[in-house]
DNA sequence: ACGGACTATCAGCAGTACTGACGATCAGTC
DNA sequence: GACTGATCGTCAGTACTGCTGATAGTCCGT
């Protein structure tokens, strides 16, 4: 009964991943962002980064890195300036105008996982998070080719 | 407090999503193949299909079909002959070799969604189940320009 | 001052999925 | 039977993605 992979637990998450990722990205597309611009502005909220630290705190290529404050510089949600106390380092600072994007982006987003959820009830959601969250507290194994951010 | 995207539901749902993938197609690498490759197994386990009756069943394009069948092929487990009754068509089907790999993909895949849902105890993966379910079956919405397969 | 390490950048590569075009074949119409 | 339009599988070329490797600039310890 259950030895067909379609409809185990563990297809379901990764097309559920698959398709509420589209609709993330599909809800970020009138900001002119994607997903990654985002995470990139959430951790520049409140102190600018390097680069190099933005790549370790992300997960992201340092070649992803260029192009994506690339894009947000050119949105006007980004700053990029040398740093004074290590001229290699590029200091990232989000502007006034990141941070009213990354506002909106909340709102779009939160408005999306509204309706990836919408067949669940408020404690069936609450349900569904704390069990997602010891999933992801889990130790990835170590040779785990992580899937691009 | 909740309005990071970092550890909401849906942020969750979309990385498990991913390392769930990725964690599915390195424990099919042993056996040459990728999921789309046993998804295309599994349907041909009954009966034999043509190969656009396989894109429309997995959703897959035409022309990545192609590919997925010479690939299945090459290794023995499917089998493409000329339709008797619409020459047009390649019916395409399993061989006992084709079955023996999906036999062989079941466990590697069941081993692989053991690892991933260690963390929850028998119950709780029944949950997780049963609401995954229920966001499953929820009707996509119409304009959603599906992930790729 | 010098060798080694680190930072950001760029060009080029590999993989993926798709678009468009094509030959072969079918079904329906005249 | 010939013609038209549609379908099936195939292939070449395109667009996009993320990465590898190389490079210039900069730092730090000796």
């Amino acid at each position: 009964m259950h030895d067909r992979i379609d409809g185990q637990t563990g297809y379901l998450l990764v097309k559920l991943g698959g398709s509420a990722g589209a609709r993330f990205e599909r809800a970020l597309a009138p900001l002119g962002m994607k997903g990654r611009h985002v995470r990139v502005l959430e951790i520049l909220r409140n102190d600018p980064r390097s680069q190099s630290e933005l790549c370790q705190e992300t997960g992201m290529d340092r070649t992803t890195m260029v192009a994506v404050i690339d894009e947000l510089e050119r949105l006007g949600c980004v700053r990029r300036e040398r740093s004074l106390t290590d001229r290699r380092k590029h200091v990232v600072s989000m502007t006034e105008r990141g941070g009213t994007a990354l506002g909106e982006s909340a709102v779009l987003l939160t408005q999306a996982q509204d309706e990836l959820l919408a067949p669940l009830s408020a404690a069936e959601r609450d349900r569904l998070h704390a069990l997602l969250i010891r999933l992801y507290a889990q130790p990835p194994d170590p040779c785990a080719p992580l899937p691009p951010t």
